[in-house]
DNA sequence: ATGAAAGCGCTAACAA
DNA sequence: TTGTTAGCGCTTTCAT
């Protein structure tokens, strides 16, 4: 009942006999080790190539104590991994990343807290050489997690707590704000409210400092709570409107947020610029080029992003491949940018 | 250099020799396999918690040739894996049924033809016991590629061509756009036009069969292709506005070009549903629930549907295991139901 | 430059 | 019921 192609695979062995050489020979060929004569070397690429060797990594694995395989881990799904393109796209990077050097992504969902058990012995299995965490709550777990199970990490988005062999990738979160609210000033906005994504994630946090830096002593009022839904961003316009009537523009900590706050606007007669100008931050296209009017958002690249941790990750997993091997490992800031769309 | 703590790692030998039994005696117990006497298993099993013993996965699968891991291979991301929530979910409900086997996920993403060969020699490695199938186009290579391998596969949506080993899973495409125009007739509308998906795909032909069933001898110009965005649902509802300026009502193939054709006629200032009634397709909640008006349309489910695969495809991959093995394996066409909102 | 041989940690016959 | 043993396919010293 076994499958039988898998039972034709050949050996490293049969590779071995067909190019007449041993399978010591043959190994190193395979893993492109110089010290093998060229006809030789080609001889072995030959019967490769005929018998459609393809190396077990089990085996491989077993020996080398190298999996080539990375997990990627989401801590609460249901929080964004859903509707949000956002993880979507950095995956995307990561894969890119990965493929580009051949290692293999494994895809870990988690669904609460019962989840981190069986990750923590995923972990601990040894089944990955490294893990990038994302969506880590203020007092997550699993970097602890990761951690004891000796497993080299890199967290996706600024953590709550520093320390200094924690590595992450985050975007410049309160230069882009302050960008944002610099725009709308130049605009010659005035009374520019603030739609905050809920606190306990660093990301809000940063982009309400960045509000901050561009508006100091800003009228708390002007500030309201949302949590990056649009149904959140919708209620926060709404709380905007009502504590500041002769409000002119709104900055809004996310698009999807944005969007919600857009549709409070809309719905209000209120007119986008003309009354009160919009910005939003994240620059997800299929919103912020989709709503009416197209939003005038700040940009991350996301993608990028993910590429960025892949690559932080490799390299601290074996720090002599790959670059110039000098320069110590440290989390990485992207820069923003503006993006000029209709609303303000 | 390597990691110390995976230098630790306890082998089943020490968990053998704490408990005092011999190898084989540690890896029954560990693998439930009972004809073990309670009192020594009981001593392995607090061996192992005491070691925090882990088994090696490398060594395990060489042996077994199982690698309790299955691919998730999604051809050309930039279609949709990119804004559409759809195979976001999918991917959720894939992760959730194979967690509850113990198996892992392998997340395969592939931008193309260049690609195709590096997911041909990966699963030919025999890395995964299974591969799942995603955005196939009508003459993909993919299904030919992992049969070539070996490799058990279940793909996502009908495929085009049709072959008694190919098992697929797919909502019901046909009944559901039957239903949502059945519901359109019903409300009295009476011109009815369908904004279609890539005619190049089962999903958008099958919905366009369904529209047909309901509207024998429709007018072609009552139904124009889009392309599974918001711009062509736009340019889809321009056309047939054009065509048939008293159309009354429109079923788009997807909730995504709904959008945008609700966009087009809120421009012209023509009410939904008062003037023309708006059917989409999918349920994709963070977008039906947030089109001015919300959409109604035609739901389906998608993580079940991802479930399904999963499900589907462990039991191709071990005939045996889990379920009463009786019934041979078959291709599953799941439910759609109508989720009324505003739109219609 | 090449080959022989010793395992990596585990499971599964086979013996006892 | 338990233990002994032979590999799974590969990499990597160590000889040659």
């Amino acid at each position: 009942m076994s499958d039988p192609s898998l039972a034709h695979r050949p050996t490293l062995e049969a590779v071995a006999a067909r190019a007449g050489v041993s399978r010591a020979t043959a190994s190193r060929v395979v893993n492109g080790s110089d010290g093998v004569r060229a006809p030789l070397a080609e001889r072995v690429r030959r019967a490769v190539d005929e018998l459609g060797y393809v190396p077990n990594q089990a085996a491989r694995t077993l020996v080398t104590r190298r999996n080539d395989a990375v997990a990627v881990v989401v801590a609460e799904p249901e929080t964004r991994f859903f509707s949000d393109p956002f993880l979507t796209q950095q995956v995307r990077g990561i894969s890119k990343e990965l493929t580009a050097r051949d290692n293999q992504l494994v895809l870990l969902l988690t669904e609460g807290a019962a989840d981190y058990e069986r990750v923590g012995r995923y972990l601990a299995g040894g089944h990955v050489d490294g893990a990038l965490l994302f969506s880590l709550h203020d007092d997550d777990t699993l970097p602890a997690l990761a951690r004891r199970a000796g497993v080299p990490t890199v967290i996706g988005g600024r953590p709550s707590w520093s320390d200094a062999d924690t590595l992450y990738v985050d975007c410049d979160n309160r230069g882009g704000a302050r960008d944002a609210v610099t725009y709308l000033l130049d605009g010659g906005r005035r009374r520019i409210g603030h739609i905050a994504g809920p606190l306990d994630q660093t990301a809000s946090v940063d982009r309400l400092e960045g509000f901050r830096d561009a508006l100091p002593g800003t009228d708390p009022r002007m500030i309201a709570e949302g949590d990056f839904t649009p149904e959140g961003g919708a209620r926060a316009m709404a709380a905007l409107l009502e504590h500041c009537p002769d409000l002119d523009a709104v900055f809004a900590a996310s698009d999807v947020m944005a969007s919600g706050a857009l549709r409070v606007l809309r719905t209000r007669g209120i007119k986008v610029p003309e009354d009160i100008a919009v910005v939003g931050f994240d620059d997800i296209v299929s919103v912020a080029e989709w709503t009416d009017p197209p939003l005038t958002t700040i940009r991350q690249d996301i993608e990028e992003m993910g590429r960025m941790m892949a690559r932080l990750l490799l390299r601290r997993v074996s720090p002599s491949a790959g670059d110039a091997d000098g320069p110590a490992l440290s989390s990485i800031i992207t820069p923003t940018r503006l993006v000029v769309r209709a609303s303000a």
